[in-house]
Order: structure tokens, then sequence, then C-alpha cells
DNA sequence: ATATGTGCAAATTCTTTGCATTAGA
DNA sequence: TCTAATGCAAAGAATTTGCACATAT
């Protein structure tokens, strides 16, 4: 399906790629071929992607599926990277942008990812604040079945 | 924190049990005292409790917790109980109760976990509905520092 | 030079499966 | 009776860890 599409020119993939090294030193860790490598690929395809998904994605022989892991734990820390849990055991990987929060829409047949832009839990996030608590965050994830998977039943 | 208090008195309960046992025997599984004893646990505690603290909360030796993931399965099926996924790699649990879907908001220190009866997402279920998805369900969760952790800092 | 990152192998954690045995309906 | 449920052991899958070696700064 729309998974998964490329959708900036390559001199605007330069640049996030430039900027994420940036705070990734900024942060005290080192660049690495891995790294740039994961980047490229997270600013390139967007995800979301399983470790595994990311490994095969790499140039052959580029680093060990650990790596990506560790790489990953780097990435996320420094809020480059986004964790999604589509609640089948597996996490997802995707770059994050930070413009604007965006949840996803995965179909329960082909597990096609589309985004959804509209973020409906900003005053929920609002209502958690004012009854005492800090650092609030959310995941919402919406589950279906997709107009070609409808089809093909 | 608040979390899993007893909130129904012995009447609802039973009530409860009986009805729930009904459901599961309707959907052609069979009532055993490890199913029945599950779901006392999750009608007088309600949860979200892993397989692992649902089976140590069970009567000694009731079962294996084999059969706690088999169980639970069937409760699933049934609709009784719901998954929730606090994205710490581990499944949680807690019956259905069926009136509202609530949420819950889960301290990232202290891992208690307080209900939120609002649903922020019934117009978003609507908007994939309208995009063309069939049977829309979504998960949200909402993490944040509790009040009491924030004290311990 | 030195702390950080990496590879490989092995450990961990949660969950599922196979199969012989037990027990609901 | 006869099929579904259980126990035990073992397999699976995703992720993490230990440690010696390699590499970015």
């Amino acid at each position: 399906m729309e998974t998964h599409a490329h959708s900036h020119c390559e001199g605007e993939e330069t640049l996030r790629l430039e900027s994420a090294l940036e705070v990734l030193r900024g942060a005290g860790h080192r660049i690495t071929s891995p790294r740039k490598a994961l980047l490229k690929v997270l600013i390139r395809e967007h995800g979301p992607f399983s470790a595994d998904e990311l490994h095969r994605r790499l140039p052959a022989g580029m680093c060990d599926l650990v790596t990506v892991y560790r790489s990953i734990g780097a990435l996320e820390e420094t809020n480059l990277v986004r964790r999604c849990d589509f609640g089948d055991g597996t996490y997802r990987y995707e770059f994050n942008t930070g413009e604007h929060h965006h949840h996803h829409i995965i179909c329960r047949q082909c597990s096609s990812v589309k985004n959804l832009d509209v973020c409906f839990a900003d005053g929920l996030e609002r209502l958690v604040r004012q009854m005492g608590y800090a650092n609030v965050t959310h995941t919402l994830e919406i589950f279906g079945t997709c107009v070609a998977c409808q089809k093909d039943k």
C-alpha cells in the first residue's frame, strides 16, 4: 500500500541527515557508518521498520543486527527516532521529524501502514497534566481492515 | 497507588462471574477451575495484569503458567478480557466490562496505573471509517510521572 | 590515547507449541 | 464417550548482555 513512500527531494534528505548527525554528536555519541546508514534509511523511507527490517535495508555487510539495536538505542535517546508499538510483539522505529505528531492506521490483514496527520490527543495530554502528571506522552495506534483487503475478502 | 482497587460489592462480582461463564459456555468453551479462578481475579481486581501476575494471584497450585496463557486466549477471543500494551515487552490483561472504553495513565517510574474514563478517540475512529477502513479499533495509552513519584524525586 | 562502538555468542524474557494425560459436557 | 483443556518440556521470537577487538574523536 502507500507504505514507506519516498517523499522528499535529495537535498532535503541531506539536510535532515546533517542535522540528525549534529544532534547525535551534541549528545556525545560518535558518528559511525552503521548509524549514518541507519539514519539514511530512516530519512529516505520513513518507516516504521522493525530492527530486522532496518538491518535488511542497510548496505550488505554494513553491521550486525545487534548494532542496529544498539544504534537505535542512541537514536531513540536523542529523540531522532520514535518507537512504535503495533502490539504484535515487535517494535518498529520511524524517523522523528518533530514537525507534528502523527499516528498510524495499521491494516490487520496486510500490515500496511498509513499515516494520519491528525492528533486527537492534545486535549487529553492537557487533562492528564492537570491531574498532576509530569512528562506526559501517549501512544495511539489505529487498527482496521484497509480498502484493498476488504475487496480481496 | 490507586491501582487494582476492589470496587464492587460481592453480589455484583458473582453476577459478573456468572455472566462471563455464560459467555464462555456460549462460545463453546468449557468451564474449568483455572478459567473460573482467572475470571474471579480479573473481576475482583480489574487489572491490567501480566500473565505472570495473574498466575501468582491464583490459588496456590491452581494451574501452570501455560494454562494462564491459554485461558487468557479463550477470554480474549470471547471479549471477556482486553489486552493492554504498555510498550514494555509484556502484555497485560484486564476484565472487559464492556460498559465504556477507558484508557490508562501509566507512571513511568512506579508503573502504577490509573484509569481514565474519557475516550477522545471516537471521532478518530469515525474519521478512519470514512477513509474506507473496516473493523476499526485503536489503542491509546498515556504515560507520565505520577504525583507521588514527582515528590520522591 | 582513550572512551565508545562493534561483532559474535550466549543469555534473557515473554509467549507459543507438541504431545501424552486428564477431565468437562 | 469424546473432544477440549492441561501439564511439562521444549521451541520460538525479539531483544539484551558480556567481553575481546576495532575505531572515532
